[in-house]
RNA sequence: GGGUCGUUAACUCAGUCGGUAGAGUAUCUGCCUUUUAAGCAGAGAGUCGUUGGUUCGAGCCCAACACGACCCA
């Protein structure tokens, strides 16, 4: 017998002895009547040893994890989803035939139970089971009770083991899909409409990325996996939407890391006759509220560092970051061919086309973004990095935008809108002109957006999160992977090798 | 793309100076009708990530590759 399948082998045979003593295996009959969530509380009155007095008789269905056998008694621990109860097996109540099938049961077999509430000596909350009939057999072994799975690498690509015997991934992903619902309440309850536009754009924009190419075989077209909705989104504020969002995927051809997946969560949100203070407030509103009905605090850490999400949150420029944060001198900031040249002699690579506005912005990732650990909104980005955004009245070098840093990373990104359909071809034009030889980045002119504006955009103001990284933050993951159910992996060797389970492959 | 670290039983991990591969859990057998990391007795389980190299001899030394983690770009 092959080592590999000594634990396969052994399950196969007692499956194959189940079936043979008139058990279903894979049985869709029965039908759980309670969760162990509503039973639990039931016998919080009872003393140890004591039974429910009525008698009353429960059904619960869930996952065999962890087993206490005795000659001709057993204790088992059941988890549904949820949480975990006991189960109290005997000869005497389940009866003879019964219970030899349950001695080939096996850790990680999926049961029903069936019987009345009690307590145990040690006080367990238990149910004394009259039947035990099998829903579902495992094949394969579940990992160590104790120390659970460890390994990161298995974590991630048996996501399916991972939430079995990790409790913090259950609770990170439930965490995930709450912080979702919140935000969409929250702008669904602002009168935002959730739309869905083109994840394959014929002319990926909304952001500088690399996108995934793909083919559309009827139409004998290239399309493009979106890198952000922002284009359609303000198509629909031409079209007379006044609030709209959208929460999906967009996806980028570029490096993993922690905090970087191909195919990653992004909020969307435009409003209509708004401007970026608006959204400084309803942004710093609706993820502190978020985290309070989350976590319910304020005051959270995030890898061993205190954050404050209470309001107000601070508010800088990009130049007063540079000064107050970061440590430049104001004069060299005031003087553009000296902000290039201090840029440069931190070690900023800058290309050659690039001016004071990217060193500027290079010089903050360098020099503040880190230092930004408890909220902090920075506005007055160089128009020169800010392609979509509409310039400010005063100053045209910046726009009217902000982006939100907390625990030294961008969250947010928002900004007044240019609706100025001349003004943005310009950009569209520049934009393109210096990276028009990117062919990874593939700057093309969005020709019908540039229509759709010249129709009238009304003035608006718009915002992307981040949903992972906000994720990442509420739940204190290190990794954009825990955060992500399937997080994206190269392919294991040993899968192409492994024979489908099974398939026998040794000769006895 | 570069650097550092890791990969040993199903899981969690040891493995000394290069000299026959170890433990706990899990599994199997026996005993055991209130245990809870149940217990007691016994047993089985390994392509040491892969491929080469050095050596009388490699889990250990060297090289390349694969996958992963972290840091950097």
């Amino acid at each position: 017998m092959s080592s590999e399948n000594q634990f396969l082998a052994q399950r196969r045979e007692k499956a194959q002895t189940l079936a043979e003593l008139g058990v279903k295996l894979y049985s869709n009959t029965f039908k759980p009547g309670d969760r162990i969530s509503d039973l639990l509380p039931k016998t919080e009155q009872l003393e140890p040893q004591q039974k429910e007095e009525s008698g009353a008789s429960y059904s619960i269905a869930g996952r065999i994890m962890a087993m206490r056998k005795f000659g001709k008694a057993a204790f088992i621990t059941l988890a549904d989803a949820t949480g975990q109860m006991q189960v109290y097996i005997r000869k005497d109540t389940v009866g003879e035939e019964q219970f030899s099938a349950f001695k080939k049961y096996d850790i990680g077999d999926i049961v029903g139970a069936r019987g009345h509430l009690f307590k145990t000596k040690t006080g367990e909350p238990s149910l004394h089971a009259e039947a035990i009939p099998m829903v579902s057999k495992s094949l394969r072994p579940m990992p160590e009770k104790w120390h659970g799975l460890t390994d990161v690498e298995t974590r991630y690509r048996q996501r399916y083991v991972d939430l079995l015997v990790t409790p913090e991934s259950r609770e990170t992903f439930r965490k995930r899909v709450e912080i979702i619902r919140l935000v969409r309440d929250y702008l669904s309850d602002r009168g935002f409409l959730e739309v869905e536009t083109p994840m394959m754009q014929p002319v990926p924009g909304g952001a500088t990325a690399k996108p995934f190419k793909t083919y559309h075989n009827a139409l004998n077209m290239d399309l493009y996996l979106r890198i952000a909705p922002e284009l359609y989104l303000k198509r629909l504020l031409v079209g007379g939407f006044e609030k709209v969002f959208e929460i999906n995927r967009n996806f980028r051809n570029e490096g993993l890391s922690t905090r970087h997946n191909p195919e990653f969560t992004m909020l969307e949100f435009y409003q209509a006759y708004a401007t970026y203070d608006d959204l400084i407030d309803l942004t710093e509103d609706m993820i502190s509220s978020v985290c309070q009905a989350v976590n319910g605090t304020m005051k959270i850490s995030y890898q061993g560092e205190n954050v404050d999400l209470s309001p107000p949150w601070k508010r800088l420029t990009m130049e007063e970051a540079l000064i107050e944060i970061g440590g430049l001198d104001p004069q060299i900031l005031a003087d553009d061919n000296r902000i290039i040249s201090q840029a440069k002699g931190l070690g900023i690579k800058l290309e050659p086309q690039a001016g004071p506005g990217k060193a500027k912005t290079e010089l903050f990732e360098l020099l503040v973004e880190e230092k930004l650990v408890d909220p902090t909104f920075i506005t007055s980005y160089p128009t020169e990095v800010s392609p979509l955004a509409r310039r400010n009245e005063v100053n045209p070098q910046v726009t009217d935008r902000f982006e939100l840093f907390i625990t030294g990373r961008e969250i947010a990104n928002a900004f007044s809108e240019l609706n100025d359909p001349i003004d943005q071809r310009e950009r569209f034009e520049k934009q393109i002109a210096e990276r028009g030889d990117d062919d990874e980045v593939h700057p093309e002119l969005d020709v019908d957006y540039l229509r759709a504006l010249e129709y009238g955009m009304p003035s608006a103001a718009g915002e992307g999160i981040g949903i992972d990284r906000l994720v990442m933050l509420l739940t204190d993951s290190p990794s954009i992977r825990d955060v992500i159910l399937f997080p994206h992996m190269k392919p294991e060797e040993k899968m192409q090798k492994e024979p489908p389970i099974g398939e026998q492959t040794d000769g006895d």
